[in-house]
DNA sequence: GATAGATATATAAGTCGCTTATATAGTGGT
DNA sequence: ACCACTATATAAGCGACTTATATATCTATC
């Protein structure tokens, strides 16, 4: 099995801390990262569904209460969290050839 | 535009220090990251030529006259290395937050 | 100088994930 | 009431990768 896609792992990442609904985490992606970056809903919702099945991550109850009743949470399962640590890794490994070879100036990770 | 996807960021990471042809790189990714994570000769060929069409490669000089003629070697573009900056950028920043969710143990880039 | 295995590039068929578009409906502010 | 935003979902289409196949050269060994 290859890698994984740059989207299953901003998933992966924005679930790391915090159980989050689709909507939400594109939104925390499109705050951190900027509009263009966001995930349109189309993408979200149908690698929310994949993830689910590949049991990356589970649905997890609402936070509270008085949640609106629409969202539905999600949570890393332990595969899931497991996956994140690889992909990191992995990532970190690419970053530091990048910075071997000057495609990065300054040390930002 | 969204992000590149990730064999072309291998590829443009590949070329940053020297133009190399692809059957090399594929050789290069499977020395520095597993056999399991070397791309098929399908999908370099066809990522090669996508690329070229799209101004991130260009066909380059052969480095020896004494070198194996099969070989098409390609050099990265200004607009190659840009994009290849740009997107370790990008990958540093995703690492950076990894990093802050416990998701990267130690610091290895 | 014949054979074998690695090297090297290329393309077709099929799969899979993302984009774009559309649908539906609840929520919150004015 | 109205309207924008929030929230989830699915279908059609496209593009990138996988798998498989084809072809040919190079290098080592016998």
């Amino acid at each position: 099995m290859p890698d994984m896609t740059p989207l299953t792992f901003r998933i992966l990442l924005a679930l790391a801390d915090a159980n989050r609904h689709g909507y939400g985490i594109i939104k925390e992606i499109e705050q951190r990262d900027g509009p263009e970056a966001a995930p349109s809903t189309g993408a979200m919702y149908l690698a929310l569904q994949r993830m689910e099945a590949d049991g990356l991550i589970e649905e997890a109850p609402s936070p509270s209460t008085a949640d609106d009743a629409r969202r539905r949470y999600y949570a890393l399962t332990p595969a899931g969290r497991s996956e994140a640590e690889a992909e990191s890794a992995r990532l970190a490994a690419l970053v530091a050839v990048a910075r071997a070879k000057k495609l990065l100036v300054a040390r930002k990770a």
